[in-house]
Order: structure tokens, then C-alpha cells, then sequence
DNA sequence: ATACGGCTGTAACACTATTTAACACTAAAT
DNA sequence: ATTTAGTGTTAAATAGTGTTACAGCCGTAT
């Protein structure tokens, strides 16, 4: 039951809009100008912030400022009736994650929040686990783990595992790695990738069924 | 955390745009022009490319055609006001993978990106395995067993078996072999070939049945 | 048949790339 | 200040590939 702060200063939309997200299950604080909308946030501490920007006595931008301060993390959303950019703009400066044009649909609004709201990583978990051959390699927690077993790679390993993997049974260029990895290929970085292959075939080497097999001058190739 | 490397001339888009696809998880670098843009790729080597085609210096097409010569694969997205199918055409011979039309939504544009960066031709191949009279050779981890006992093979010499193999009991000429394998067909190549079909020979020569024959100034046959 | 010249087979060597252990350095953690 | 993890650097050993030399082979012209 995701909480909604609406801060709209023409009472007429901002009970519609109040109404209608109250409708699809939000719950709802409401205020009509910036000072009071900054009031609500402390005492409510919203899940998301849905504001006009033009607003008397304090903009939009303006109490997002503060609501910044506050809360670096929670999304805002401003609704307008300009439609210069320069506007939308600083809105974004401040962190503002998605603008809606006035006038808008109440549906369009609902799908937009709900964006804003979707933890960006429960979407990406269970996507992010790979399996390499009786290993699991979890490459946003640098942990692989073999039967039970977990050990943590270092960053340097998990990118490396990570780029071998995802170009699995073909090769993966040394150029390549060396130029995203490290920035440039140079010959002693060259060596510095031969050692972190050297480590990762250690890590691997409970599974005799996967190799990192060499192509000489050209790159490895991680074979499942 | 995919790299987006953002090309748009007119800063309050880019700003924009920069934001969303940064709240989004993306690490982006922006440049404001063609000719910065392809200084930031050479920088940052992104991930992915999304450009706009009318800049003042350097249009986005041309550009693209920069990045293809560094990098033949890192998908580009070309973003165009002008709706002409000729200019999306040559996006598009220039390796460009998507284009959205001004003015489009950054959930689109996520979209894309996303279905852009999913790698598509990463399958999981069964490792084939060729019966070799006696051996088994499974040319992806280049090994080459006979009764238990496993033998690596170098990357040359699996590749060398791999066509010859593919061409069994007819013909594989040196001449194609030396262009696939080596590049060229010159003479000192060609004596090299000669020397990794005795190595080969010397691999399989457990089992008598198996032999490597010359064709006179054409090439040689593996007969099973 | 014989000799010739261009192929081919192979060993040996030269040279470069890779593997690996060991150690050095740095930044963070204690 | 000390420990530790991560990474970079070095050096020695090993592996992969290219080059050369020489011996033998093949087809053919004599």
C-alpha cells in the first residue's frame, strides 16, 4: 500500500487526482501549496512525491530542494503546465525522476508512479544469477558458490567472470576486456589479465567440465 | 550496470534524458556533439549508443561510422526528428540497431535500450563431439581423447582438425584452409600448415586406421 | 631410366605468448 | 599501527607458432 504525497494547489484536480489514486489503492496525503506540502512530507514520509511546480508561496522545485535534503532517494514527480524545457530541466537537477505534461491521463499517471515505485533491483535479482556449469556465480554479490560452498570474488574476478560468461563458448578478446576493464591495453595490463584468468580457473577448478581455454593471441573462450 | 554513452546536441534534452536513463541504473556519459562523442567512446568504451543524427560539426551518422571501425558490435540507437526512410536506411547500413522518432517517451527508450543490450546470441551449445576412428575430439575445449587418456590440442591445430574433420574422405585445400586459419597464402604460411599436419598426424597416430593424405599442390584428406 | 625442379615431411630451432608462483604495493578495515 | 584484501609486477618455466634446413618424393622432360 504504497503512500502517495499530491501536492497540487487547484483544489478541483487535486481532489480528482487524490480520489482517483485513493481508487486504485494508494494511500493519499494531500496538500495545496509547498509550505504545507513540505509538512506533510515530514510527518507522513512518503513513498513518492507527485508535485505542481507552479504553485504560490513555494514552487515545486523549490520544495523538492528541501525535500532533497531530506530524502535523497525518494522519487518526485512534477506536474506542469509549462511545457519549456528549460523548466523540466532544473526539475531534473533536483532529482526529479519523471515529468508529466498538464493536461494529463489518470491512468497515465498511475502506470508512471507505479514506475517510480518498482524497486529496480527485485526486478533484476532473479535475473542475475548465472549458471556455470555445478557453480552458481552471482555477479552483483561477487559470490560463487558450489554446492554449498560460497566464495567471494574480488570485483576485478566477478567482471572478468561476468563478460567470460555472458560471451560463453565464444571468445572473449583480450583487447576488449583490457580496454573496459582497465582502460587501455597496454603490455603490462596484458599480464595482469593473465593472472586474473589464472585465478579464475582456480576458483573454477572444482568442475573439471568447464575451462577457460586459451586462444593464443586472441582472448579466452569459457567453455561450459 | 550498463555504459550508455549519450550524443544529443540540445542540452536540455540531453539533461533529460541523462537523468532518467541515470535514475534507471545506467551509467551515462554525455557529450553534446559528434566529434566529443566519439572522444567519450574511445574514453569510456559504453555499452550501448544513443545518438542524435542532426548535430552541428559531426552529424550522428558519421559518427556512427567512426565508432563501427573501433567497435564492430556495440549496438548504436539513432535518434531523429526527421522521419525520412532514407536516412533511417542508412542508420541502419551504418549498423545502427534501432532509431526512435523525435519525440519519444524514456519509458521507449528504456525499453529499447534494455531489448538492445540483452544478448541474443549467447545460447548454451551443446559441445559437439566428433568420433575420429578411435578418438573423440571435442573441438570447443580443443581436447582430443583416445581410450580415457585426453590430450590438449593448441588452437591451430583444433581448428586444422575441426575442417579437416568437417571435410572428411574429400579434399581440404591448403589454399582455403591458409586464408580461414592464417589470413593470406603465402609460402612461408603454407610450410607452416605442413608442420601442424604432422603435428596432427603425430596426435592421431594411435590409431592407423586414421590418415592424413597428402593431395599433391591441392591439399589433404582425412580418411576414417 | 635418369635427372631435374618443385612439392612435402619432419626435426630442430627461434621467438613470442601464456601460465603460474611469488612478491610488492595500496587502500580499506581493525 | 597492523592486518587484510585486492590488485599490479616480475621472473622463470612452459606452450604455441613460425622458420629453416635438409631429406625424400612426385611428375615429367630428357
Amino acid at each position: 500500500m504504497p503512500k502517495v504525497l499530491l501536492i497540487e494547489d487547484e483544489p478541483a484536480l487535486g481532489m480528482i487526482v487524490k480520489d482517483s489514486l485513493t481508487y486504485r489503492g494508494f494511500t493519499v496525503c494531500y496538500a495545496a501549496n509547498g509550505i504545507a506540502g513540505l509538512a506533510e512530507f515530514e510527518a507522513h514520509r512518503p513513498d513518492i512525491v507527485v508535485a505542481d511546480v507552479m504553485m504560490p508561496d513555494m514552487d515545486g522545485f523549490t520544495m523538492a530542494e528541501h525535500i532533497r535534503k531530506q530524502d535523497p532517494n525518494v522519487p518526485i514527480m512534477f506536474l506542469t503546465a509549462r511545457s519549456q524545457t528549460a523548466d523540466v530541466v532544473r526539475g531534473f537537477e533536483l532529482g526529479g525522476n519523471d515529468y508529466l505534461k498538464k493536461p494529463f491521463s489518470l491512468d497515465e499517471l498511475v502506470v508512471r508512479i507505479e514506475a517510480l515505485l518498482r524497486p529496480k533491483n527485485v526486478v533484476n535479482v532473479p535475473s542475475t544469477l548465472f549458471e556455470i556449469g555445478k557453480y552458481t556465480f552471482d555477479p552483483a554479490k561477487q559470490k560463487l558458490s558450489f554446492n554449498g560452498q560460497e566464495a567471494s570474488l574480488s570485483h576485478r574476478e566477478a567482471e572478468l567472470l561476468r563478460r567470460l560468461y555472458q560471451l560463453r563458448n565464444q571468445v572473449l578478446e583480450k583487447n576488449s576486456v583490457l580496454l573496459e576493464l582497465w582502460g587501455d591495453d597496454t603490455f603490462f595490463n596484458g599480464r595482469s589479465l593473465d593472472v586474473f584468468i589464472t585465478r579464475l580457473r582456480r576458483h573454477l577448478r572444482e568442475d573439471p567440465q568447464i575451462q577457460i581455454v586459451n586462444i593464443r593471441g586472441i582472448g579466452y573462450k569459457l567453455i561450459i
